[in-house]
DNA sequence: CCGCCCTGTTAATGAGCGTTAACTCCTGTC
DNA sequence: GACAGGAGTTAACGCTCATTAACAGGGCGG
């Protein structure tokens, strides 16, 4: 079964990206150690060792992964707030774009920050650092955007809510099931939970702008 | 080295709550899966197998951990909403009572959500049965706060806003690293960031009842 | 047409781990 | 003072699982 060339025909995945998929799928339903190779293997219709001739080892494929939506975060935020024409259009911009990333690739998400401690201590590293890059995106948008969180010792207060923020727009994947049919997720239409989520997140910041700009402990 | 009678002194904990307390950390820190008995047995000072003297296995050990932090906060969270004399000193009650949790029993929090999927269906009905009630509490309180949200069609608005509510305030323990001292938590103060918490919190209900009180799509 | 290599296969290996078994010691009680 | 039982210990069992070894076939360049 060698040799066809892996023609990039669209609709029809690589080898390697069947893999990352189901493996995606899997990690995240029962997380990395509760995932035996054999399984994965049997997902995409290999079986076992085979998945060898992809990826070097298990911790490689979820390795793959976080890099992956790490850098896939890192870069298209920093591509929308580039395009946009001003601060606040650039938080939106930033918001929309995580939004869209959390409703579309859930496994991804739920694997970014729940599975980064199965990492060997240099994949780990690298993917902290482009964590770091996507937090500090966000910190300056948002001290663009809110003057109030701009001031001096209102950094460490922009960053908590950012990271909060990253939290709230995160959480729902943890508030379904582990899946649903694409039209329903409790109740709301998938835009309908898009721009609620967006609503949350400027509200929250608003409120950081607006109230505990000097809460700096 | 038996029968000291477990005396409740103050300040010595018993060894079943010196268990609780070194698995939940171990827990947190390497996931379920990544600790292994003798690691736990070691943390408390006895060795592997003893363990099972007062825990039926592993397993139970996080299922007691689950359903302890479960029953905790909606005991709780009932306590100090019945407590309030209307419905937005409820939520703020509420909110005060997560957001002291979550700062203070990071590992519980973080146990919460990650390891639910390795328990058994039996327990995890029942941690589930608790985090739904848990949740519906927060919805019926945020709609008597926010009676945008109380109209015919904003429940499932309310209810994913609660979700998202949670993500964020449930933030704390993946925007720190493992563990800090106690006085410095990313620049902020325990108090300054309970502060914050609460206010990105409220204003991200404001927002909900605010603008999108009716995209139930 | 030959041979390389890509992509599979199954079998074996070796380590780790949860749990149980068998045994010891110490303490409070009758 | 015997003794029952709580609280430990170490050794052994059985299972899972990631990884490697050894082998096979089929397409494509020479």
């Amino acid at each position: 079964m060698g040799g066809m060339l892996n023609a990039q025909v669209p609709s029809a995945l690589s080898r390697r990206d069947q893999i990352r998929k189901e493996a995606a799928r899997l990690f995240a339903a029962r997380g990395f150690l509760g995932v035996g190779v054999d399984e994965i293997g049997k997902a995409v219709g290999i079986s076992g060792p085979g998945l060898y001739r992809h990826f070097s080892g298990k911790d490689a494929m979820l390795a793959d992964l976080l890099v992956g939506i790490s850098e896939r975060l890192l870069e298209e935020g920093r591509r929308r707030a580039g395009d946009a024409p001003d601060a606040l259009g650039a938080l939106d911009a930033l918001i929309g774009g995580h939004v869209d990333f959390a409703l579309d690739d859930r496994d991804l998400i739920i694997l970014h920050d729940r599975e980064l401690l199965h990492l060997k201590e240099e994949d780990r590293r690298r993917v902290r650092r482009l964590q770091r890059g996507y937090v500090e995106l966000w910190v300056d948008v948002v001290r663009q955007a809110f003057p109030a969180l701009a001031e001096d010792g209102a950094e460490q207060t922009a960053r908590a809510a950012v990271h909060a923020v990253f939290g709230l727009l995160n959480s729902t994947p943890h508030s379904a099931g582990p899946q649903l049919a694409q039209g329903e997720r409790s109740g709301l239409s998938r835009d309908g939970m898009a721009a609620l989520l967006h609503s949350l997140a400027l509200g929250a910041f608003a409120a950081a702008a607006g109230g505990a700009a000097d809460v700096t402990g």
